[in-house]
DNA sequence: GCTTAAAATTCGGACCGTCCGAGCTTTTTC
DNA sequence: GAAAAAGCTCGGACGGTCCGAATTTTAAGC
């Protein structure tokens, strides 16, 4: 079966496809009782006007084809609570969203919508005004609620974990599959107590991806010591140095680097005897080895996923929202002791997603 | 001075506008010679080109008509280890993948490959002959290699979680997500002491996702009883009513339907005193709760990622793959209590994503 | 060196949805 | 009743793409 096109519906009609097109567009220019009979029929072949394909058209006729670009509309829900952690994050997502938006021929407008910034209302006439349909979300503290937005004329992709209100297809990075990659190559390199610290609110919306994944793997790979997990609300340096000279891990992962200054407190010679990975590179200016989210890619894809989205005209809420992961890339540093008696590796690479 | 267009350019080179445009968009056909005359003659009249209308109207092109668009193939790796569930999982992909296909206009042919199948070089020189450039491989046991093909002429997605020779992009249910998703849900109905058993076998090359979430979650939800997993590498009844009795969890998950009458025969009421939901649904027949991990989903999913990459002619093995995961859905069942007090549910729902 | 076949290179029909001037029909005005 | 105005519909053309076809160039065989 035939894909309906406007040449389709005007044969089926007997009306030109001028006529069609503009009984679909709202001109004026076509009876009420044909625009009706328009719309009954294309409803019934299936027909969904492309606004993308539309727009392109219409400024390829007014020969502006060449200077024409599509507009993404970026989100981002700011509170006075955002950390410059959030931000820093944030912009380098928005970074990832810019460079592919344009390499696809979009423009991209950046809106601060929640407590400090623009009402869901206002936001929705902004971004009806501007003919913007495509929508990227940027990570939110907590759960945001976006379901105030007129989402029948919207495709957007949230860049973080899930979201309900209302549900959106997300990207993310892995942290999981990250966790479970760095153990493994840590153990590769020697290590044998690996110990997790984390403030359970960094984990809780992940699901307690990080832990969980930490928890699995001590069962798995062989000879690891058991070092409980510390999981405090707030992590104080004496929490941290009870744990820490309590069961002695030869490698700490967590998300603050000043627990490299709290291990040398404990007499720990980085990375002789013991070693660090921050677990968010964004949170350290190369001081220490690190887990890179890759921010920047997180964004293209969010990028690619929203534009092909808009060329298929899949507008409003999806049926099976999906979520789309890219693992993240162990930054080495100064922190990390590289294997014994191996090569020198490369800085920057993948995740190993199997360790065999 | 009029905007340079493919068609004024194509005038002053004395070339087709065919010609220029497939020279601007770096198409093999074109001798390099041409290319190179037909940049240097773009840029001198200042034509830039716009990828988004160019992208909008390939978009166009290709998805008009009643004609076919091509073949999709449907790789499936075969054994003599092959299990009756894998073999039923497999059918259950490629019956969404063969919907979706036909959907958007492809045919769908499927190979076997492997111990008892074609060898890789076969398999090249038929998928040559038929012109088959979109590749969907069904999952297989283990980590299989197909690094023998001739990547740099297809597009692949593996249905199922990572593999490496060569990378490509996954989809697959998110395990870790759903087993969450379905804790929380007991809990809500009042269980109190989950136990998970699992052959450790079903869990590795999930990166041990159920085990890892389950674990995590013992941590997070209120008043569970830590129930420690039983993970032989094979569960027998008298393994599992060992552990069963010692440890009296009030809700059982687990990928084998036996339990439930390994369960009756140490006098558990079935599901007054204690339930039992099944970790995949494709192992039952409806005489127990399951998830159900929406294979003909997963397929459809597959599909339209691979008929994106073939349609913007992205061939080769992804520089960064990614992981497209959809959640589970619980599948009501004899064998699962419906909550205290609260009201029947409808039989299928997406697992929650957060339980606040 | 000529002929034939294959490969390389280029071309052109047709597609999509829009704009806008034009054409046809209907209504209004004088 | 004729002319003008308004209402409604039509069609050429735009720009860039796909893909089968046509043309040109190169290679192989005698």
């Amino acid at each position: 079966m035939a894909t309906p096109t406007l040449r389709t519906l005007a044969r089926e009609l007997g009306l030109s496809r001028t006529t069609v097109s503009d009984a679909l567009r709202g001109s004026p220019r076509v009876k009420p009782e044909t625009v009706e009979r328009v719309r009954a029929a294309a409803k019934a072949a299936g027909y969904d006007r492309n606004p993308l394909a539309g727009a392109v058209m219409s400024f390829l006729r007014r020969s502006c084809g060449q200077k024409f670009r599509g507009v993404l509309g970026v989100l981002e829900i700011v509170s006075a609570e955002q950390s410059l952690n959030a931000q820093r994050y944030n912009d380098a997502v928005f970074e990832g969203v810019s460079a592919k938006a344009e390499q696809l021929g979009f423009k991209v407008d950046r809106f601060q919508i929640g407590a400090t910034g623009l009402k869901l209302s206002r936001l929705d006439s902004i971004l009806q005004t501007r003919g913007i349909n495509g929508l990227i979300v940027l990570p939110a503290a907590g759960f945001p609620d976006l379901s105030g937005l007129s989402w029948t004329r919207y495709t957007a992709v949230y860049v973080d974990y899930f979201v309900d209100s209302p549900p959106m297809h997300c990207v993310c990075s892995d942290h999981y599959r990250s966790m479970i990659g760095l153990l493994r190559e840590l153990h590769a390199r020697g290590f044998r107590r690996p110990g997790l610290f984390i403030e359970t609110s960094l984990d809780e919306r992940l699901h307690f991806r990080w832990e969980g994944a930490f928890l699995a793997l001590q069962h798995y790979v062989p000879e690891i010591s058991k070092v409980p997990i510390l999981r405090p609300a707030r992590v104080t340096p004496e929490v941290f140095q009870e744990w820490f000279e309590k069961y002695q891990p030869d490698v700490v992962l967590g998300h603050f680097p000043d627990a490299v200054a709290w291990m040398k407190r404990c007499g720990a010679k980085i990375p002789r005897t013991h070693s660090f990975v921050c677990l968010n590179s964004l949170r350290t200016q190369g001081e220490c080895a690190a887990l890179d989210f890759q921010a920047p890619q997180l964004g293209a894809r969010a990028t690619e996923l929203v534009t092909g989205h808009l060329m298929h005209s899949e507008f409003g809420i999806p049926s099976q929202p999906s979520l789309t992961t890219l693992p993240a890339r162990l930054l080495e540093g100064p922190t990390l002791r590289a294997s014994g008696g191996k090569a020198p590796r490369p800085a920057r690479r993948t995740m190993p997603a199997a360790a065999v």
